[in-house]
DNA sequence: AACTCTTTCAACCGCTCCGGG
DNA sequence: GCCCGGAGCGGTTGAAAGAGT
C-alpha cells in the first residue's frame, strides 16, 4: 500500500537507487520543486511525491552537510532540545545543514545514550531520581528536588520545604554540611526549561535558586507573592557557611531580591539572550566578608546589577572576571530568535525575569 | 568463514496544520 | 463552517553495515 497521498499510483518504495537521484536532482536543479505532488511525473520517477521531498530535503539537497556532528553540534542540540523537547525541525534549524532526520537520529543513536549513561533523563534533561528514599538523606532531598517533571504547585511546595530542610538541618546539626560535598548538577544539566517556569509564577521555583524575600525590604507587595513559607533570610543562610565555594550555595542578589544559586550553575543570559557559562566559576569568599561588609556584598551583586542596569555584555564579563575570577565563555551559539524584546532583566543561572514577571521567553515556555 | 547480535540511518507511516474552494 | 489536498512533522521501522563470537 502507498500513501494515501498517491494510493492510486504504482509506485517504488525502498531505497532509492542512483539513477532514480540523478532523475530527480535534474528535474528540481532545472524546475524547482514546484508541487511534490506532481514532481514524481515530471521527473519520471515511480515514486509518491512524498518520498520526493523526503529524499530531496534529507538527502539530495546540495545544501546538505554530510559527515558526523561536531562537539560544537551536539552541545547545541542538548540546549535546545532541553527547551524545545523532540521538536526535531525547529532544533535542526539551529544547524545549518542538518536535517530534522538528521538529528532526531544522532539523538536517538547517540546523545541520548550518553545523556543516560551519565545519569541525566534526556527526555527532561534532569538527573534520574534516585531509587533511595531515605528522606532524611539530604543528597536525595535535592535530587529529588531536582527532577521533578513538569511543575505543579504542590510539587513545587513539597520541594520548596526539601531545600528547607536542608537549610534548616545545618543549623541544627554541627557535624553535617548544609549541602553535599557535591551538587547533584552541573550548569549543563539544569532544565532550562524549568528555570524559565521558575521565574514566571509564585507557586514555581526553581529548586536550585529561588526566591527569598524575608530579609529584604525594597520587595514590592507584588513580589512578596515569590516569599516562600519560612525561607532563609541572606544572612542566616551565609551564617551557616564558613566559606562559600563551588560546593556550597551563594547569594547573589538583584535590585530588588536576593537569590540563592549554586556557584557551578551560574549562567548568564546576554542582552542577545545568548547563554555564557563558566565551566570552572569558583568563588571563595569567606561567609564573614559577606555579611556587614557592603564592599564584598557588591562584588557578588556587580555582575547582575550591571546587567540590569547597563545591559553590555562586555561590561558583565569585565566585572564577572575582575570581581569573582570566573572565566566566562560564550557557551554556544544559543540563538534565542523567539525573543523579541531585550527590555527585560537578566539574571544568572539562565534564570530570567522582567519587572513585570511575565517575559517574552518565559512566554515561551509556557507555550511550548 | 559463518553466524548472531547490535547499531545506524534512510525511508515510511500517520498525524496535524493550513490554505483554498 | 466544512471538506479536501498538500506540506510538514515526529515516531517508528527495517535493511544494511558493523561488531562480536
Amino acid at each position: 500500500m502507498g500513501h494515501h497521498c498517491c494510493s492510486k499510483q504504482k509506485v517504488k518504495r525502498g531505497l532509492w537507487s542512483p539513477d532514480e537521484d540523478e532523475k530527480l536532482i535534474k528535474h528540481i536543479t532545472t524546475n524547482g520543486h514546484g508541487s511534490w505532488s506532481s514532481v514524481p511525473k515530471l521527473a519520471g520517477l515511480q515514486r509518491c511525491g512524498k518520498s520526493c521531498r523526503l529524499r530531496w530535503i534529507n538527502y539530495l539537497r546540495p545544501d546538505l552537510k554530510r559527515g558526523s556532528f561536531s562537539e560544537q553540534e551536539e552541545r547545541t542540540i542538548i540546549d535546545v532540545h532541553r527547551i524545545l523537547g523532540n521538536r526535531w525541525a525547529q532544533i535542526a534549524k539551529h544547524l545549518p545543514g542538518r536535517t530534522d532526520n538528521e538529528v532526531k537520529n544522532f539523538w536517538n543513536s547517540f546523545i541520548k545514550k550518553k545523556l543516560i549513561a551519565q545519569g541525566i533523563d534526556p527526555s527532561t534533561h534532569n538527573h534520574i531520581l534516585s531509587t533511595t528514599t531515605n528522606n532524611n538523606n539530604n543528597d536525595f532531598n535535592i535530587i529529588h528536588a531536582c527532577n521533578k517533571s513538569l511543575p505543579q504547585a504542590q510539587q513545587q511546595q513539597q520541594t520548596t520545604f526539601s531545600l528547607m530542610n536542608i537549610f534548616s538541618s545545618s543549623s541544627s546539626s554541627s557535624s553535617s554540611s548544609a549541602f553535599p560535598s557535591s551538587l547533584p548538577y552541573n550548569y549543563n544539566h539544569i532544565p532550562l526549561r524549568e528555570i524559565l517556569f521558575s521565574s514566571t509564577s509564585d507557586q514555581y521555583q526553581n529548586p536550585n535558586m529561588f526566591w527569598s524575600s524575608t530579609t529584604d525590604t525594597t520587595t514590592t507587595p507584588e513580589q512578596n507573592n515569590y516569599n516562600i513559607p519560612h525561607a532563609p533570610s541572606m544572612e542566616s543562610l551565609v551564617s551557616q557557611a564558613s566559606t562559600v565555594t563551588t560546593t556550597k550555595p551563594i547569594i547573589i542578589s538583584s535590585s530588588s531580591s536576593p537569590i540563592i544559586l549554586n556557584p557551578s550553575t551560574c549562567g548568564l543570559l546576554d542582552e542577545d539572550f545568548i547563554m555564557w557559562n563558566s565551566g570552572s566559576y569558583e568563588l571563595n569568599i569567606e561567609a564573614d566578608q559577606l555579611i556587614g561588609k557592603e564592599e564584598i556584598q557588591t562584588q557578588v551583586l556587580d555582575p547582575v546589577v550591571v546587567v540590569e542596569m547597563n545591559n553590555k555584555t562586555n561590561h558583565i564579563h569585565e566585572m564577572m572576571n575582575s570581581t569573582t575570577g570566573a572565566s566566562f565563555e560564550r557557551s554556544n551559539n544559543f540563538d534565542f530568535d523567539f525573543v523579541e524584546s531585550t527590555t527585560s532583566t537578566v539574571l544568572p543561572c539562565g534564570m530570567y525575569c522582567n519587572n513585570n514577571y511575565h517575559s517574552p521567553i518565559d512566554q515561551f515556555a509556557w507555550d511550548c
